[in-house]
DNA sequence: TAAAAGTTGTCATATCAATGTCATATTTCT
DNA sequence: AGAAATATGACATTGATATGACAACTTTTA
């Protein structure tokens, strides 16, 4: 599987020769890689790039791999980072304590670079779909994050960025709701000072852009608002009772 | 992933200075904080407003933390409460029978109000089925927090955002019975200005909605009328002395 | 480089769904 | 039956969302 997008990855372990095996083989496969020795400082950083992933030694002296993960997990801005932990044989019985903690995936140390990288993409075709797809489909709806394009029976449809970002952000997860936050977060980049209701006049556009140039109604409706919560994309229509 | 919901957290301690220190932290970090100055009137609350998990010193006069934890623990209505006990340090020892007596976790003074509300988060992540689980499911009833969806017999059903809310909250403890303030802290949330009576309404409008469409009359008897108490899911009609 | 075309964020206004309350009917318990 | 609690229909109001217009910017085009 190829990659279609910039694939932040941080790696957090204290061994020098571990860390630089793994950020020698993550680029090998085209990630963009951040990496840390100690707990404290993965924590700084990741709240400062927000990574798409982060990989985590389970046995870091002062900050443990648990330590660090709880602490990601505390922070809006970390917490649905997907974590991947390390650790060598024998500390099995913790696994349980890793997934508890919200690490979403388990290696067990020796583990060969390419079951590393298998792992990393099968999380992130979960989390972030548009990182390792080539196109997002939902009904005769068709995004190619690649190439920034958004096609409706195979006609193109043009859309400004944040439009697209939008549409991206909801097709990642068909039928989630996402808060105007979410969205704002999601599409607009973090920290940007934009109201809220910015996002009603862009859904608005978004909405007009994809009914544009068809009969159908219908396509007005590929996203759902949800009154007090946000927008989504509506799922089916079939079989409603309202 | 943000704070959707309300969550209702109840401190107590017996210092004025901490319990000031705590509600102003965890307010800022968007909980509803309620707290009591002992031990005798926090079981009280507890009972009453049911919170999503306490905080407990565990050192105060009269009765104790260990003593609270352990009236908690043996009613069913605020068994399941998850609890954090605070300890000064020294009493070190003691920590396993904090956990031992059914505390949850188990914090060392002095701590940061960080580390606090992590760990508040990595146990309400463990506790609170919707804000972690993909779908509740009662009987044919599917609900799925994130898609802000109701489902019954795999058909959509529409719910206005309180009796979603209500819905919600009565499927993440079925059977559980809900007094009629209890449902509106959490599908109102806090400090609202509305009449008791209000709910009944709610009810109303969701047992309507559930049975729409349905000849199967069994659809409005989804969520039971407890007289004089409130409101809960009913469980399956086997087993019913009447 | 300047004009044109396209994007974007905000506001004011229109529209509509959801809500809260009341009055009245119905049920339940003693 | 009588009292208390709950159910329900009706209705005004609240509050959230949709939308058109516009000015500030950016990018593209000529």
């Amino acid at each position: 599987m190829e990659i279609y997008q910039t694939i932040n990855v941080l790696i957090v372990d204290d061994e020098p020769n571990q860390l630089e095996l793994l950020r020698y083989n993550l680029k090998q496969a085209n990630f963009n890689v951040t990496s840390s020795d100690n707990g404290e400082q993965a924590v700084e950083i990741a709240e400062d790039i927000l990574p798409d992933i982060i990989i985590l030694d389970w046995m870091m002296p002062f900050l443990s791999g648990v330590e660090v993960c709880r602490k990601l997990r505390s922070q809006a801005s970390t917490r649905q980072i997907p974590i991947i932990m390390l650790s060598a044989r024998g500390e099995e019985g913790d696994r349980t304590l890793g997934l508890d903690i919200g690490a979403d995936d388990y290696i067990t140390k020796p583990f060969s670079p390419k079951e590393l990288i298998s792992r990393i993409k099968a999380i992130l075709r979960r989390t972030r779909p548009s990182t390792v797809s080539e196109v997002l489909e939902h009904g005769n709806l068709k995004l190619y994050p690649g190439k920034r394009l958004v096609e409706r029976d195979g006609v193109k449809i043009n859309l400004g960025p944040k439009e697209f970002n939008i549409l991206s952000t909801l097709m990642e997860r068909p039928g989630q709701v996402f808060s105007r936050t979410q969205l704002l977060d999601n599409a607009w980049g973090h920290g940007v000072f934009v109201e809220d209701r910015t996002v009603d006049v862009h859904i608005g556009r978004l909405r007009k852009a994809l009914s544009r140039h068809s009969n159908d109604k219908s396509w007005g409706n590929v996203i759902r608002t949800v009154r007090s919560s946000g927008y989504a994309l509506a799922l089916s229509e079939n079989n409603v009772v309202s």
